[in-house]
DNA sequence: CTTCTAAATCAGAATCTTTCTGATTTTATT
DNA sequence: AATAAAATCAGAAAGATTCTGATTTAGAAG
């Protein structure tokens, strides 16, 4: 279903629909996790296994800017990819340790207290919210 | 003022004062938005022309585990520098045409509402908030 | 002031992520 | 089946950051 969705709105920008750029859809949509690009090329190279690297990032740009999918830095000196589904706006917290990610639904920008803080001449497209530590398991 | 409280509490921790770390700080402490460690490393070349990159990267780690530097990230593929200034909890504004940072004094975390949906087996140590679009200049 | 040692620096290579280039292949339409 | 635009591949290139090994220096001790 979110499948079908998305390849419904690629098609109708004149994307092609093509076997690497399906292969990595599926691989977000069954992402417990935000991914690293490198991740992602791994997964796709058990089924393509002449992939060019260049391809997984090409796409991930492509479904960044068409908002299918975040684009996500934890401080790790890479980004990690997640799918952009409406209606479930979050952030996240991340753990320090072993990396692991959650879902934090609170938004900074829901209260008004900070939107006010921002002069009316700017104008905001996007944000980014991040809360770090150490999780259950990794904190002493 | 500010310099020398850095210097001494460097010299407590058996930190070398170093003329490279000195006019790091000077470098800093002058700055009036968070520098890329390239530009901070080109305004060294000046004073020290045979300085190494390495020195650059080394200093502003060893002054961000002291706490004195913090380290951003605005989505440019480098990070940026600022000094840590108690008393001076802030965030970012960042125009994503020309790269302008203002302070954004609001935070999060100051209202109980986010840091209640954080699981209470979390360990909060840090968190980054950065709000981005287009300052009055660059937006059309 | 001189000696000494750990810490810091330099120079350059290495690593890693991400982007680019030019030739080839593929999707989807005609 | 032919076609053109879009996408892919392969490898190089760019840029940020880290590492290595030899050399220098800050600061302490004599």
């Amino acid at each position: 279903m979110i499948y079908e969705n998305i390849l419904e709105q690629l098609s109708s920008q004149k994307c092609k629909l093509t076997l690497q750029r399906r292969e990595l859809l599926k691989i977000l949509i069954r992402a417990r996790t935000p991914l690293a690009a490198r991740e992602i090329y791994d997964r796709m190279l058990k089924k393509y296994p002449n992939m060019s690297f260049d391809t997984v990032y090409r796409n991930l740009s492509l479904l960044q800017e068409m908002q299918i999918v975040n684009r996500l830095e934890f401080q790790e000196g890479r980004s990690r990819y997640e799918l952009n589904l409406s209606q479930d706006h979050h952030h996240h917290l991340v753990c320090l340790k072993c990396g692991g990610t959650w879902k934090l639904r609170a938004c900074p920008l829901e209260g008004l207290n900070i939107v006010n803080t921002v002069p009316e001449d700017f104008k905001i497209t996007t944000h980014r919210f991040e809360v770090f530590g150490y999780c259950r398991q990794c904190r002493d």
